[in-house]
DNA sequence: AGATAAATTTAGGCTTACCTAATTATATTT
DNA sequence: AAATATAATTAGGTAAGCCTAAATTTATCT
């Protein structure tokens, strides 16, 4: 019913407008997902036909309940695929994603219900993002960037608010995981970098790029 | 580099030719993939240019090597699938076939490499069908059908030649499974229809077609 | 062998998802 | 507000994978 062409878009829409907040325009859709603007103002048309978004012309598009739907349930089962790759196969955090990309489109009710299962219905994915449930609702966290917080905050990493391989392989590399314990010793005026110290014994340093991106709570 | 289009018809051409030992007609191809013989031709001229196959005009197709081992690699990862399906999500051996026909076409070495470590190197799927090592290469059984053998002879299930739902269901019903043990009673001269008597226990009638389609080896 | 049936191929078209180039609409400068 | 830059749309085209109908080839029957 729905081409993995569409189900991509619906993908793209969703997380372009979580980033932005307002209507996702048509270049930032090309961008996404690597076609021409000329492109997406044909396939957004069509799918305006099926109502699975609205479109406004030259002003951009939004998503509508059929649409947010059918984007939901694909990060569900992307997100869900990435728990089995690193916790049953072994992955690394920052291995799974283009494979998890190919497997959140199999189509089969039965098959998600049952990974869910056999995972033990987990509430996060390797990254910490939130895992919807089979009826498309996210539980809340209140979580926000480290760089909210301020001198004397001690809180806990529970995700990243970037993925790209190069961040979660430097906080790889500096030993960082969800589930660490941060506590803010400084802030440095000049460049906005902060001098922490993890669980409480490693001294370290993260510059404001690193602070941005990584999602904690207060215990 | 090669379509979901492309792994189908070489999938088909293998088992087709499997079943057969000789060429693959057009027909059967167009039969076997629901499409019509007008557009296998159309297709398989064009995989005879990339030297997948050898297409002989009017006669049918073959395999190349290149073909081959592209074959035999979707049919590895189609049994490992299924191994998972049934093994790990608690799928049974009649419901795991639609799904892993989806997931056999996820491209990355290294899942199936961790997945087949996971499963512990399974050898044959849920059915009893051979997986094929990472070369490309079966191990043999040396397994016949039930129905080549004969009165007195004692042997032992170890896979099926048809794959319908209704097979299957049917041996589930009575509670028929991989290693059950068949001891060949006497088998009836009108209908070839065979007595046998199961695990030394429990004494069936089995029909010429359930003969046919029991995979069996001789202890 | 000649006639008929069946299988295969050719010809011409369609849809989906893309493209580039040209045009139009919106935003930003000056 | 006019000029310019940027973004979006329209127009016209392409390749992949399918189709039907017509033509051709191969197989089968008397």
């Amino acid at each position: 019913m729905n081409s993995l062409t569409e189900e991509n878009y619906l993908k793209a829409i969703y997380k372009l407008h979580e980033k932005s907040g307002s209507m996702v325009t048509t270049s930032a859709l090309a961008e996404e997902l690597n076609v021409s603007a000329a492109s997406v103002t044909d396939f957004v048309k069509k799918m305006a036909v099926k109502k699975l978004i609205s479109y406004e012309k030259s002003k951009g598009v939004v998503l509508n309940e059929k649409g947010r739907q059918i984007a939901v349930n694909i990060i569900r089962k992307h997100r869900l695929w990435e728990v089995w790759l690193v916790n049953k196969l072994g992955f690394k955090w920052d291995e799974v994603h283009d494979i998890a990309e190919q497997l959140e489109h199999v189509v089969s009710e039965e098959l998600i219900a049952q990974l869910d299962n056999h995972l033990g219905y987990p509430k996060a994915d390797p990254h910490g993002d939130l895992i919807p449930d089979s009826k498309g609702n996210f539980a809340k966290t209140g979580s926000k960037p480290l760089s909210e917080y301020g001198k004397g905050d001690v809180v806990t990493i529970i995700g990243v608010a970037e993925h790209s391989n190069s961040f979660l392989q430097y906080l790889t590399k500096k030993n960082l995981t969800l589930g660490n314990e941060i506590k803010i010793e400084s802030i440095e005026e000049f460049d906005n970098s902060f001098h922490v110290k993890i669980n409480n014994k490693l001294q370290m340093q993260f510059s404001k790029e690193v602070v941005k991106n990584l999602l904690v709570v207060k215990l």
